[in-house]
DNA sequence: TACGGCAAGTGGTACGACCAATATCGCTTG
DNA sequence: CAAGCGATATTGGTCGTACCACTTGCCGTA
């Protein structure tokens, strides 16, 4: 028999519920299913958890927007323990992302519409105008440029992977993500380097597209390289502490 | 205040449990973090569907082992249902391992060590030894030789994603990939193909591995397209009785 | 010493109760 | 008559208890 978390996909499937929509009441399903509220309740919370339910205290359980993006970051989740434990783990997701950039960067240059060229062109304008001393816009701008570009590349694999990468980068170097926009005079190479990376996607050119792809890439890894080589000595002196922390949380 | 699968991951960190080591049993853990034994359930239970434990009845729950491919097979259920929906997801999953298998031949190549090298020889007689009236076995040894290249690339993030690619091909084209192998005279041209990349990979040779990953993956992803079309038209008509199937098995 | 069975411990499930937040409906009031 | 408001029903969140099924391991017996 099909497990209480799956038989719940299954009737939201065939009650055709789109997001939402609302749940039957948790007393309810427990009868319609013959099982306790309490299995029931478990089932729920596994589905909640995995991002396709939602729950509201006192309104009722719904049916969660298919965000897209937003299961992508849940389904990494799993993988914050191993890109935490391994310290060039970023190295690994950038050597990915400087081959799936420059293809991406390919084949929106083939394939963007005029609706793609017009989000590119603002995202590009979000990230140039960003406030130079407000590193957290400028990451959430540029990862927005980049992700611009997977959604003009047409393919929905592609997009969720580039999603997932920026996530697992954002996991494990996040300070250093943020320190590479205070590096002096990057700014206007970065600006630069997207600029071309436009300009050759918007001029349809995806061979120049992807050149330009992967030059930023390689510069981008290279900076990022500098700061966290230079941060690594540092925080491997604080993980005991940090240990002793989790230990006070979790009994809190 | 964290969440209970929260504080109970902070436990397991601090406590530096390893896989196989023993949870606390539930009555206990309850106890020491002062909930009933139904909310810590409930937490325990979203843990496990995210593969970060395992319970057996009667025995205990223990922490799992990162399975490097589990937890991204599980991370990729959300997108079951946009793999099914579009009737053309498996052909953004093929161009993207058009690009990436190539790639990760290429880190093989480069990369692989002894113990690779063993597993990849191993991999690629268990596909070539598959009884060829068994096309689930030719299925899952086929996946395995491939995931084995993916190991000898050495690189985390790449064997995460070539593992979720297989899984959204499962997911989204199972039948058709069952089929693949009853197309007469393929399984020596598969085999040919693959040999070839295990030839390359072992001698080293970059380029050529990718080339021949590449015309591998163009020659699979044609025969697919031609048994997929064919599909299309029948699958599309007993959909309709599909989901008063659900229906029943929802409620059965 | 080896074997078998019993008891303790564990996860799985169920039922009932209560609390807190929310939604719903009816009543009062302007 | 309509709008605001308060009581009530509904719903999710939590707790406690009890019982079952299974595993483990210990102890007693052969």
């Amino acid at each position: 028999m099909a497990s209480l978390a799956e038989r719940i996909e299954a009737l939201i499937a065939a009650r055709s519920l789109k997001p939402g929509d609302r749940m039957p009441a948790e007393r309810s399903l427990a009868a319609e299913f013959q099982v306790s509220r309490s299995s029931l309740r478990e089932a729920i919370q596994q589905l909640v958890s995995r991002g396709l339910l939602i729950s509201r205290h006192g309104g009722g359980t719904f049916v969660a927007a298919p965000d897209e993006a937003e299961p992508v970051r849940t389904a990494l989740l799993p993988l914050v323990s191993l890109a935490q434990s391994e310290a060039g783990y970023w190295r690994d997701v950038m050597e990915i992302r400087k081959l799936l950039d420059s293809d991406t960067a390919s084949f929106a240059a083939l394939r963007a519409d005029e609706a793609d060229k017009a989000r590119l062109v603002s995202a590009y304008q979000a990230v140039a105008n960003a406030p130079a001393d407000d590193p957290e816009t400028q990451a959430r701008a540029d990862a927005a440029f980049h992700m611009a570009i997977a959604q003009a590349a047409h393919n929905a694999v592609l997009h969720q992977i580039m999603a997932g990468l920026h996530g697992l980068l954002e996991i494990s170097i996040s300070d250093s993500l943020r320190r590479l926009y205070d590096l002096p005079g990057i700014l206007d190479l970065l600006n630069q380097q997207h600029r071309q990376i436009l300009d050759c996607i918007l001029a349809g050119n995806a061979e120049a597209a992807r050149q330009a792809a992967a030059d930023h890439l390689t510069f981008v890894e290279s900076r990022l390289r500098l700061i966290e080589d230079s941060a690594t000595r540092q925080r491997r002196s604080s993980r005991a502490l940090q240990h002793i922390a989790e230990e006070k949380e979790a009994l809190s």
